[in-house]
DNA sequence: GCAAATTTGTTCGTATGTATT
DNA sequence: CAATACATACGAACAAATTTG
């Protein structure tokens, strides 16, 4: 029932940290000296640190040590808003995904971010499987896909992905292929168009480990540690008698930089009171 | 600028695995082979192994084998139900966290899933950092914490603890310090007894790895890898003129084992249209 | 029930490469 | 260039878990 010692080494580090006996950004020992202060072999407390750096706690560099990883204040987006019932059009407007101008990411300015966008990356391609599902439209049919890169104070913020049914296009919303953004946003867009309202959209939230592309342009380290929270969104429209999917978007972000929001009736403003960032 | 050969190796092999040409839940090649096959040390093809395990992708038994990871089907929570406006009493009733009964989790019995929980485990302490932020209360105040642990088919699916001002029990709410769940839930408690009536509430989520008494509860593997989503609702009352925080739930989830949905306007039944997935 | 074989887990030692100052 | 510190790679030995004969 003994603790291999590399775990014992690491919970004891890991006890350091927490405690604030070794504060954020400080320098943990080297490999050397933690080899002669736990008399074990340099393999071993390498095991341990691997152990604390896979879970974020510390961050090592080569040529200058190990440091304890500092928590950055996260970007907090808010997901559901108060519906807006009373709007024309649209019956709903979202946070997240409706807009593809800087609308959509107003809630980062009023924290004093400043966020920017890569221009959209359009491609036509065959569904991927699961977007076909939450589409609603046979696997191997065509979509559009609309990718933009978003940027918080020249940080990789987030990856957002639209799925658009390829029959759009060809029903005229030609703009959908250009790679510019659309006025007011795609919604408005397609609404203008094609005459799609939404009336509704639904949310799913999960974590996981990041693809190697999604790594790559959010910098997370590609050694496994970290994962990636993605916001999918099928956004519905009123047709033949029942709601009919006719977007998807999916956005991909950062776990360890950003923390998400939903508001219930009434709330202070954030401003005010600050959100809860669990430690 | 060539890659190291462990991440060759392990390249290699996830590439085998997401092409399916080893399936799911079957068994990797065992180390001896690998390191013949690579021309590599055993030591070597451990760490890639050790590279995918830490991503999910893979895992290790001693004895049996290393495995490809089979995905289950997660959990599907609902947070943000529709705003119930007309509702007599709380003005906003939510679907995590309001209700200490078995309503809280009625939306895992329609997806065929058997919830159950332990009795809350109730402590009273001093504020934790973080709580007192959120209930607006100066830091080294005394808080009752109440903790329950809920299982899901058996297997364990989350832990919540709610926080509430000690000085509520002092006015009269002495039901918060028993050992049991409270009729209708906390906020109907308090509102009967108290006349506190919630009228809103924000939840954040974010995730981040666990921490060890969560890493042991929900059986994720403490070597780092996986991560537990937490959402973090503060509840509000009307008083003074202002917005006053009144309670605290904190819900830790594992995160590969849960999906968070949120419905915003109309939108299909979840059972006749899946919810997002994203692989 | 027990012993052997198999497979992964832990620990050590050593050597060399690479990034930073 | 030299010193420092982490990264990679190899080899070896023993421990612990599991299956099989």
């Amino acid at each position: 029932m003994t603790e291999p010692m590399y775990r014992q080494i690491a919970d004891d580090l890991r006890a350091q940290i927490e405690s604030g006996a070794i504060a954020q950004g400080a320098k943990l020992p080297t490999e050397s000296e933690l080899r002669v202060g736990y008399g074990a072999a340099r393999n071993t407390v390498r095991e341990a640190v691997k152990l604390l750096s896979s879970r974020g706690l510390v961050e090592s560099r080569p040529g200058l040590g190990t440091f304890v990883t500092r928590s950055a204040r996260p970007f907090v987006t808010t997901l559901a808003a108060a519906p807006l019932p009373e709007a024309g059009g649209a019956a709903y407007a979202g946070a997240l995904g409706d807009s593809e101008g800087t609308e959509a990411v107003a809630g980062l300015n009023e924290q004093g971010r400043t966020p920017s966008a890569s221009g959209p990356l359009v491609t036509v391609q065959t569904t991927p499987d699961d977007v076909a599902v939450w589409l609603g439209i046979s696997p191997g049919t065509q979509v559009v896909s609309r990718r933009w890169e978003w940027f918080a104070d020249g940080r990789p913020w987030s990856l957002r992905t639209s799925y658009y049914p390829f029959e759009f296009v060809a029903s005229g919303a030609t703009d959908l292929v250009r790679a510019e953004g659309l006025p007011g946003g795609s919604v408005a867009y397609l609404e203008r168009r094609l005459g799609l309202v939404q009336v509704g959209y639904r949310e799913s939230i999960l974590a996981r480990p990041p693809a190697s592309d999604e790594a790559k342009f959010l910098e997370l380290p590609d050694d496994g540690r970290g994962c990636v929270v993605t916001v999918a969104r099928a956004s519905y429209r009123q047709g033949e008698g029942r709601l009919i999917p006719f977007r998807v978007t999916v956005t991909v972000l950062p776990a360890d930089r950003i923390v998400l929001v939903i508001n219930s009736g009434e709330v202070p403003d954030l401003a005010d009171h600050t959100a809860p960032e669990v430690a």
